[in-house]
DNA sequence: TTGAAAGCGCTAACAG
DNA sequence: CTGTTAGCGCTTTCAA
């Protein structure tokens, strides 16, 4: 009998369904001695509301929408599971986008989630939280959204976020403070903003101990193992290569670790090699890598906080929420040869 | 104005509302004229159903239901994806659960998805498509599955597989033929039947070889990385090591690699290791492993389909798909030194 | 082949 | 503080 419906939980309890609705909604003016009765009788019939009945009634879904872009797979499952484990016990469904920028289908999905399923709210991860179209086409819709780890034009919008740049100035800084002169650089995807930050925490770094940045150093990747491997093949090649390798993440880093083997040089020996991420590869690679953790699924919890709690209260949250990541020491830096 | 209902569409087309939704249900019994004069005023009017209305009236969401285990990232990633790209553009929302087989949790989702949300159908993949107890929940309350690579009851459900068995039996045979004899073999996590199908490859090309198994060279692992990384220590270390290792996939060979460049052994001189999966690991390690590519992202789709067919035709597709596996062979297996 | 009427189970006014 | 009365936008009888 999982068929309870709002109305026998008011013949049951002895009152309308109207209070009924006013308990699992948790509306105020019901008096403390009504709302033990209902629940109790919810409790006795095991009922449930049946979520299309709200939502055609109530014109909301209940449910949340989440975009998100490429950044590797461990990461957009750590995303996923941390909206996932806080939007389901507060009564929220999440559905799941997988938008490509460039694929012009994202604008179409929106639409489609906006219209057909009336999604109640968004959750944008790197590198869609950078999308601005896509945020304009919600915000004209009126749809709350909570961006995680954007980059540009934060005031806008709530959103969490990370200090990337801070903490790859950090590494930076470790590196050159243990001899390093020579290092390289591998940027990230152009449309990834959030890595591009990385890029810039390694020029401060670089600025602030006075050493000039060799551009010859600097290559180009886009978030891929292979172009860090190509990236690597590059660099340690040169007649005078750097003797440390930052990747602006761990992909790429597993890439120059890659090409480093190829070529017989050593790690951390010949060339210390650094990332970001702490990804998978990370510790699955020899020599591990040094690197970036970000607290992604802890961005994940908060922005999913953010939204239903704006859901509720009706209007943004202006706060952003700081997530800080930190470095973490493994075998894959020493320092230069002398 | 996105606003368009089905009364507007019945007025711009001259016809009763129940016609427009003849229309838009494909159902039978609609002169072509009139079929054309009311997709005509659909599409003049941009109207969408509202899913919350199709649902309460006709009692089902247009929503499957994905419960996954934890075999990897890209693993879980790929079938999400898998099954979006062929839901989607047949008018399905799709929801995930990531279903942890011992937390009494995924019962109670289960119940959650089918009566809150009242999926239409459900999709369940490895090592969840094996949770009996499970089925026999969704069985019971009537609603439609599809398992992705059972190894158990097989004749009760549709499914969809692939050859983990002979797969790992012709890779195995592969090793033998190059000259191996002293092969070991790290297991999978038990809970994930699919995985042991690999052994049973293995302990098939051996018997079929004639050679006999050196149970000490079994040595059981959990699919995790570092399971493979111990229990490459162990055999690596051995008074007579083998000369080859075949894990039952590829994050616990990625840990063999690791523990061979730990004690200084060499890939493949030394000895060769093969894994299953072609996980983004097998490439990104060094050496690369020659391993298994499962037809994970075809087997979702086919399951979608099979899973939209069944909900539209009233009965269950009896015919199991299967989706063969292939051998990949990079650089970490050679022949055994002499 | 088409339409009229009656809900699906809930929330939103408005009264009391 | 609580109940009554209308719908939300669609599908489902059942009749024409």
């Amino acid at each position: 009998m999982s068929h309870a419906i709002i109305d026998d939980v008011a013949a049951e309890a002895g009152v309308s369904i109207k209070t009924v609705s006013r308990v699992v909604n948790r509306e105020p003016n019901v008096r403390a001695e009504t709302r033990e009765r209902v629940e109790a009788a919810i409790a006795k019939l095991n009922y449930r509301p049946r979520m299309s009945a709200r939502s055609l009634a109530g014109n909301r879904s209940f449910t949340l929408g989440l975009i998100y872009g490429h950044p590797g797979a461990h990461y957009v499952l750590d995303i996923q599971e941390g909206v996932l484990e806080t939007c389901r016990p507060l009564g929220y469904e999440l559905v799941i986008r997988p938008g490509d920028v460039h694929a012009g289908g994202l604008m179409k999905e929106l639409q489609d989630l906006m219209h057909d399923r009336r999604i109640d709210g968004v959750l944008l991860s790197p590198p869609i939280s950078d999308h601005l179209e896509a945020i304009d086409l919600l915000n004209n819709a009126g749809i709350p959204l909570v961006r995680i780890a954007p980059t540009v034009e934060k005031d806008a919008h709530p959103f969490v976020e990370t200090n990337d740049l801070e903490a790859s100035r950090d590494l930076t800084m470790q590196l050159i403070d243990q001899g390093h002169r020579r290092i390289a650089f591998i940027t990230g995807h152009p449309d990834h903003r959030a890595v591009g930050l990385r890029h810039e925490g390694f020029r401060q770094a670089m600025a602030e101990r006075g050493i000039p940045v060799d551009e010859s150093l600097i290559v180009a990747g886009d978030n891929i193992f292979d172009s860090g491997q190509r990236a690597g093949m590059q660099l340690l090649q040169m007649a005078e290569p750097p003797t440390a390798i930052f990747a602006a993440n761990d992909d790429m880093a597993g890439g120059v670790v890659k090409a480093a083997h190829a070529l017989n040089v050593r790690i951390p020996e010949d060339v210390s090699v650094v990332g970001f991420d702490d990804a998978p590869i990370a510790r699955q690679i020899w020599p591990s890598l040094t690197t970036i953790q970000q607290p992604i699924r802890d961005m994940a919890r908060t922005a999913t906080h953010m939204l239903i709690e704006q859901l509720r209260a009706g209007e943004p949250n202006p706060h952003p929420s700081m997530h800080p990541a930190r470095i973490i020491v493994r075998e894959s830096v020493a320092a230069p040869k002398a």
